[in-house]
RNA sequence: GGAGAGGUGGCUGAGUGGUUUAAAGCGGCGGUUUGCUAAACCGUUGUACGGAUUAAUACCCGUACCGGGGGUUCGAAUCCCCCCCUCUCCGCCA
C-alpha cells in the first residue's frame, strides 16, 4: 500500500508505475472514491459534533444527580419543566441522528470499495529499475564464476538422484501428487548441509536466527502483499482463515505489525530457516521435470526492517544480496545477479534482483534467490512503524533475501560436483556438515 | 474439546450509563535547583483521519479510538450479542 496523498499529489507517477508493472489498477475510480470519502467523513464528523453537544446538554436536563441540574432546582425550575426542556432537544438530536446513520451506512461500503482499491496500487520502481514486460526483460548486473566444461557426458539431477538413492520423486509423487518428493540418506544430508551452511553465515552477519509460524492469518498474506492477488498460490485452511506461507518473509516481516518500533532498535535483521508451501497454480506444464518446482522445500530467508530512508534501505540491499552471493561462492557455484524489470518485480516492490545459478541440465542459469526491496509498502499493510528520534512515527522500509532454498539448490550443486563414475563430490563448504563425507557414491 | 476468569494509554492500574478532554502511579520529555550525577519540585504526555492555516508532518479546530465487530440508549470503557486473544483447571497429546 502506498500513502493516498501520495496517489493524490503525484497521481502521473503512480500512473506510469501501473502500465509499467502492468497492473490492474483502476486509479481514477479510487480517487473518485476517495473524494466521496472524504466528502462524507466532513458531514459526519460536523454532525457527530452537534450530536455530541446535543447530548450533553440532554444529559444536563435529565441527569437529577449531576451538579447542573440540582442548582437549576435550586433556583426553582421544576422537574417537569427540565424534563420538557430535554425533550425538545432530544427531538432535535434526534433528525440528526437519522442523518448521521445514513451517513454511516455510505462511509461503510465506500472504505470497503477505498480498502479494495488501496490493496491494488503498485509501489512505484525505482529510477534504475529497467522498464520490460516480463523476464526475458531483466538486466545482467554482473556473472561471478564459470560453469563447468564436462569431459564426459553429464546426468541430470533426477537421474543423479536415482542412481546414487538420493531423491525419490515417484514415491513423493505417490505419497502427496505431482511436483512432490522424497530426500533420503546423502540427499537428505547434503539438503540440511547447505541449510546449515546458510544459517550460519547469516548468523554471523549479524542476523537474529529465528523459529517462526508457517501457518498464518490470513492478515498477514494481505499485510506483506500476497493477498490479495495470489490466494491461488498459497494453501489456505478455509476453517481457520490462515494459510500456509510460501516463505517465512511473511512471518518475519509481519513479527512486529501493529508495533512502534524505536528508532534505536533499527535495522532489525532476522533469519530463519522454514519451509515453504506453494500450490504452483496457474504453473501447470511448466518446469515439471525434476525438482526445480515443487510444492514444499526449504528455505532460510533474510528479512531486514530498517528506517525510512531511501539511501538506508539501498544499503541494506546490497548487504542481503552479498550475504545470498556468499553462500553461493562458499560452494564455489556459478551465478549471475539480474537486476527484475516493471513487468516481473510484483506490485510491491521498489527494487528487486534475482540470482540465478548455472544450472548444467537446463544448460543455463535458473533462480535460486530474490532479493527485494518494498520501501513501505509492507510496512503501511501491516501497521508496522516506528519513533524517529524527532518523536515522530514513520512506516519501516523492509527488504528480504533467500539465503539458501533447497532442494532448487542441490541441482546445480548435484550436478556440477558430479563425476565421470556417477559419484557426486561434496562441496568443501558443505563436508564439515555431513561427518567430513566428500564423495557421495552409489552403494 | 469442556468449565471458569480476564483484555483499559509505553507500563502498572482505577473506573458498572451523563458534571469538557479515562483517576493515580511509573516511565519518557522539558524546566527549576545543582561542581557533576542523583534526588526533590514544577510542567508536559497516545494514534489515525479530516478541516483551517502554513515553509512545516509546527500551532489551532473537529471526529474516531478502552482487544475486534455489531446492538440498546438522547448519551456506552461501563449494558446485550458474535468473534479474536490471554490466563487457570480438566481432558487429549509430540
Amino acid at each position: 500500500m502506498i500513502d493516498i496523498k501520495l496517489i493524490r499529489d503525484e497521481t502521473e507517477k503512480v500512473r506510469k508505475a501501473i502500465r509499467d508493472k502492468n497492473i490492474a489498477c483502476d486509479l481514477d475510480r479510487l480517487i473518485a472514491v476517495d473524494d466521496r470519502r472524504r466528502a462524507i467523513q466532513q458531514e459526519a464528523d460536523q454532525l457527530r459534533q452537534q450530536s455530541n453537544e446535543l447530548s450533553n446538554q440532554i444529559g444536563l436536563y435529565k441527569n437529577p444527580k449531576g451538579k447542573w441540574y440540582q442548582d437549576a432546582l435550586a433556583k426553582g425550575t421544576t422537574a417537569d419543566q427540565l424534563k420538557a426542556e430535554g425533550d425538545k432537544i432530544q427531538a432535535d438530536s434526534a433528525r440528526i441522528k437519522q442523518r448521521i446513520k445514513e451517513l454511516e451506512e455510505e462511509e461503510k461500503t465506500i472504505a470497503d470499495d477505498f480498502r479494495a482499491l488501496m490493496l491494488t496500487v503498485p509501489q512505484i520502481p525505482s529510477a534504475k529499475t529497467p522498464i520490460g514486460k516480463n523476464d526475458t526483460q531483466n538486466v545482467e548486473v554482473r556473472r561471478v564464476g564459470e560453469p563447468r566444461a564436462f569431459d564426459f557426458e553429464p546426468k541430470d539431477h533426477v537421474q543423479l538422484g536415482k542412481d546414487l538413492n538420493i531423491i525419490d520423486i515417484e514415491r513423493g509423487v505417490k505419497l502427496a501428487g505431482t511436483r512432490n518428493y522424497l530426500l533420503r540418506g546423502a540427499g537428505t544430508m547434503l539438503h540440511q548441509a547447505v541449510l546449515r551452511l546458510a544459517m550460519d553465515l547469516i548468523i554471523e552477519r549479524g542476523f537474529e536466527p529465528m523459529t517462526v509460524p508457517v501457518v498464518v492469518r490470513d492478515e498477514m498474506m494481505y499485510g506483506t502483499g500476497y493477498f490479495p492477488g495470489g490466494e491461488e498460490q498459497a494453501y489456505r485452511c478455509e476453517r481457520d482463515a490462515k494459510s500456509l506461507v510460501g516463505t517465512a518473509e511473511v512471518s518475519l516481516t509481519a513479527m512486529y505489525g501493529d508495533e512502534i518500533l524505536d528508532e534505536a532498535q533499527l535495522p532489525i535483521r532476522l533469519a530463519a530457516v522454514s519451509t515453504c508451501f506453494r500450490r504452483e497454480a496457474g504453473a501447470a506444464g511448466k518446469d515439471t521435470y525434476g525438482i526445480y518446482r515443487i510444492h514444499y522445500f526449504e528455505k532460510v530467508e533474510q528479512v531486514v526492517l530498517c528506517k525510512a530512508d531511501e539511501a538506508e534501505s539501498e544499503k541494506h540491499h546490497h548487504a542481503i544480496i552479498a550475504n545470498a552471493e556468499a553462500v553461493l561462492q562458499k560452494l564455489e557455484l556459478p551465478y549471475r545477479v539480474m537486476m527484475v524489470c516493471t513487468g516481473d518485480m510484483g506490485q510491491g516492490k521498489v527494487e528487486m534482483y534475482d540470482i540465478e545459478t548455472w544450472m548444467p541440465s537446463r544448460k543455463g542459469y535458473g533462480e535460486t534467490h530474490s532479493a527485494s526491496r518494498l520501501g513501505e509498502f509492507q510496512a503501511r499493510r501491516l501497521n508496522l512503524r516506528y519513533r524517529g528520534a524527532d518523536k515522530k512515527t514513520y512506516f519501516c522500509h523492509t527488504l528480504n533475501n533467500t539465503v539458501i532454498a533447497s532442494p532448487r539448490i542441490l541441482i546445480p550443486i548435484l550436478e556440477q560436483y558430479q563425476n565421470a563414475d556417477g559419484s557426486v563430490t561434496v562441496p568443501e563448504a558443505l563436508r564439515p556438515y555431513m561427518g567430513g563425507l566428500s564423495v557421495i557414491a552409489a552403494r
